[in-house]
DNA sequence: CGCGACGTGTCCGAAAACGGCGAGCCCTGG
DNA sequence: CCAGGGCTCGCCGTTTTCGGACACGTCGCG
């Protein structure tokens, strides 16, 4: 199993359940702060997990109302203590991606410039790809350098709807433009 | 990395230290139980965790207090809330190690029976050579056949020590007689 | 009686495979 | 001419796979 998995499955202490217009979403926290968000039976899904369904924990609840807010449009920026566990490298590509404003995009070679490993976009993909915190870390803002939609974990059909939906309430449309497709 | 350190870095909520006449040991507790005991520098150590240093936490202060009056020669029995986390069979064989009385000794072939699964002598070997809890699991009681000591993550000088220690507090020899070196 | 072979579960290191990429090349079709 | 589509090939961190090594004991042969 991966090295995120093991820590969510050894220190979550809560974990609830949520309705989004694109499914249901899985939370998980830890000690210190959010560790996960997933959709149902997206790719490298935990699974079950042994902590507490808590549905009134603070953060959680905290989690559940900014997350339904984004979904109905609200266009201000997530604020959560964050407990983000991965490889040195995996940290850092999920650090660059919180750097992408609502409503901008990357390509997967922008992303590994920044964190200074500028021939790596091909791990980068795959880093990108195991980010366990879907929609909060927007890993949906990242398109091929074709401008390509190139894959989500949760289904491309969901990123399409994510970046349709952020492509409406951008203050304006920052940095590199998506190209082709969201041209 | 090892599936129980791996745990024990992810879980732990507080560690501590403690000063014994065979060396320094670190403590480490989970949100449900004791979860380590290394002696300093002993083979499978956790290295540096990450947890906070909690000397007054109720569990720990607890442990030390059980361990410090086991070395001066008192012979109850530990009590303690353990949280063991390893493989299905390193688990089988932790637990038949907290069967064996203070003052007595088995051969591997002995717990490898015990656990219902007489051929795999020397998968018990390797299991006990895991054991997270030095001292309060008693991983030091379990001999070669011939009676000879074999090995101990902590050493074999400490192993020779913790048994010496029993033997003179045992209420009475009981069960298998360590044969050879200890006759 | 001594020696070697096996059974057994887990960890460890090395090596190979696998991707949510991107640049370069050629080819087609306007 | 130029724009685009398809192909091949390098890129690089992570995961998977595989072969040995062990805190042993029993059995079969010389």
């Amino acid at each position: 199993m991966s090295q995120t998995l093991q820590f969510i499955h050894a220190a979550c202490t809560a974990q609830a359940r949520l309705a989004t217009p694109l499914g249901e979403m899985l939370l998980a926290r830890t000690a210190s702060g959010l560790a996960g968000a997933w959709f149902d039976g997206q790719q490298h899904h935990p699974g079950e997990l042994a902590a507490p369904q808590r549905a009134n924990d603070p953060l959680l609840r905290d989690a559940m109302q900014q997350l339904t807010r984004y979904f109905a449009g609200e266009s201000r920026p997530f604020k959560l203590p964050l407990d983000l566990h991965g490889t040195a490298f995996q940290c850092r590509v999920w650090r660059a991606l919180q750097d992408i404003a609502l409503g901008a995009t990357l390509r997967y070679g922008d992303v590994a410039s920044r964190i200074g490993a500028p021939t790596a976009s091909r791990a980068v993909g795959a880093a990108v790809g195991r980010n366990p915190l879907s929609v909060i870390v927007p890993c949906h803002r990242v398109l091929g350098a074709a401008g390509a939609l190139t894959g989500y974990a949760g289904g491309l059909d969901r990123k399409v709807a994510l970046l349709q939906l952020e492509r409406h309430r951008a203050p304006q449309p920052t940095r590199t433009q998506p190209i082709g497709a969201f041209a």
